[in-house]
DNA sequence: TTGAAAGCGCTAACAT
DNA sequence: ATGTTAGCGCTTTCAA
């Protein structure tokens, strides 16, 4: 069968532990032991079992992700983020998805803790106490990605949404809108109470009266976007502006918007965020926030090495930077 | 530390042995036993070491996945149809991106080894030999998911490209179209390849002179597609059909010409394929080629499943269905 | 520079 | 119904 270090070790004559020492580069070998050894391992297509070495190291260099969902492009960058970014440092990933359940959640961390993950990169929901328990006492380092959990924000690495959505809506506000939807995100989900937070701030701070009926619900996908916005629009709501959760949302609210034939921007303006790729070809493009996506994977899985080389780094929370990118979707001056 | 079967046998004063039938829900043992076993383990939090038990067993129950981006969310849709299913079949996976580099699929394909996965999934480069060689010689059960590998053909799942772009061009010429741009894919994609067969044999069944200049190569991004008919546009090629290699690709056709004013479908149709989340929320809705993407992940992991568990099962080609959606970027009777 | 021995935590084969 | 023994393939002492 597969070649293994003793099967090496019968086939050249040297103990299994010369040759293990070989294969790993190991130092104080003699040039022609390594030579002999090297050849051998290549002839018999030798390939290391990686699990056993783990097992005897006590390490796997594996980080387990959690995402929500990875098909939503603004996680799949992220991941992508990760996964290319673990490779480069030696580690690889093993990826869970939770669909934004908590139980699933509460699986995937115990899974995650049986399969011996050196760490741990999640993109978990907002403040389930049963997930949180978890949590506090998982046994590796772990880090938040783009989203945080109540009580543990130091683990996080965030964009600031509050900030953000705070400083679009004033912006709008200060152009003389007053009536501006804002479309939510998923319930139980940082950014969504984040975001709107931003938005309720800037309302009030500027003398809007807050109108829930201006506040609607969304799970963040496209087709949210597009029925929102159709229902808000059938039911006579009237409307000069729209803050969406995201890209996705807003790219429903566009269409919405384009098939009633309501031009944006000049009757309404419209902002997503996230930037994804698709943002900047919809028509009208879309005016979006920069996150990024790929840098926060990258980031975290960086910082996440380094909490995993020393167990007593302090967490702290990071923030990423941002940016607005004005297009086609708002009025810019 | 963490518990262990041993912690837990000297706690309870049992054999390890039993604590770890008891554990894994074996037969022939008291309810008195399992009862006190089971609460030791609860009490001492044990998390059973899954690298240990894959070891003895020799088999990991994780499922290697080789893709090309998993941030194209035509990638992303089939992983997580994969994983899903993966997690109700007691697996889980080890995700491997390639950027569609040779290099990077064999250095894929031996890390994949080397951590013993139970079998693999893969969306591979065309033909390489390289990756070719080690593919034949790989020691456990694999798929190819939507794409496949010369010479390997049985171990894919596939949609029927080239019949599909055939049908739809021969569609398009049968509506009197003559000058039909077609954009291509990524090149060493067996779906590039097939797709463009497509075209080009409905073109010649009609007695269709192709010509060269309408066939634009592109990588299958947005950027690609938008691009391809800028550039079209401005050397002054006259069509009136696009064929796209996918949605993506789609998605920049659409705003190349709504830029120039170029009205779709009334001037220009166009067709993408793959039928992604966005295509029917875009300005006009794209018609384009509905691919069971989730339910392929799917498939790929209940077949692949069966390989594993019966070494012997012969191998061969899968063809999942397909169907055009017809929507607003085509005229339609 | 090399080898012998121990053992990571678990499961499987065989005993009792 | 439970325990004893062996060993998966590797790395890590420790000794020579």
């Amino acid at each position: 069968m597969a070649a293994t270090l003793s099967s090496l070790a019968k086939e050249t004559g040297f103990s299994v532990n010369t040759v293990s020492r070989v294969l790993r580069g190991d130092k104080n070998i003699s040039a022609k032991t390594t030579q002999l050894i090297k050849k051998a391992a290549e002839e018999m297509e030798y390939i290391p079992n990686y699990i056993a070495g783990s097992m005897r190291r006590k390490e796997t260099k594996t980080i387990g992700v959690i995402s929500a969902d990875s098909s939503n492009p603004f996680f799949a960058e992220i991941i992508l983020g990760i996964e290319e970014t673990a490779k480069k440092q030696g580690y690889h990933i093993l990826l869970m998805n939770t669909e934004e359940n908590p139980e699933n959640e509460c699986a995937a961390l115990k899974i995650l803790q049986a399969r011996q993950v050196d760490g741990l990169i999640s993109m978990p929901v907002y403040n389930d106490e049963h997930v949180m328990a978890l949590y506090e006492k998982f046994p590796h380092p772990y880090l938040f990605a783009g989203r945080k959990v109540l009580g543990l924000e130091k683990h996080a690495i965030l964009f600031d949404d509050a900030r953000t959505t705070h400083d679009l809506t004033q912006r709008f506000i200060k152009k003389g809108h007053r009536r501006i939807l804002y479309i939510t995100g998923p319930a139980m989900v940082s950014n969504t109470f984040d975001r709107l937070y931003g938005y309720v701030y800037a309302c009030i701070k500027h003398n809007l009266p807050i109108n829930r009926s201006y506040i609607i619900k969304s799970g963040g996908h496209i087709k949210d976007g597009y029925k929102a916005v159709d229902k808000a629009l059938k039911k006579g709501l009237e409307f000069t502006a729209v803050i969406c959760f995201n890209d996705l949302v807003a790219a429903g609210v566009l269409r919405a918007l384009n098939e009633q034939k309501i031009r944006v921007p000049e009757k309404i303006e419209v902002a997503g965020c996230d930037n994804l790729d698709i943002a900047k070809y919809l028509t009208p493009a879309l005016s979006t926030l920069e996150v990024p996506k790929h840098r926060l994977g990258e980031k975290a899985v960086l910082e996440l090495i380094e909490h995993i080389k020393d167990k007593d780094r302090p967490y702290k929370t990071i923030y990423l930077k941002t940016r607005m990118m004005f297009r086609e979707s708002t009025l810019n001056d």
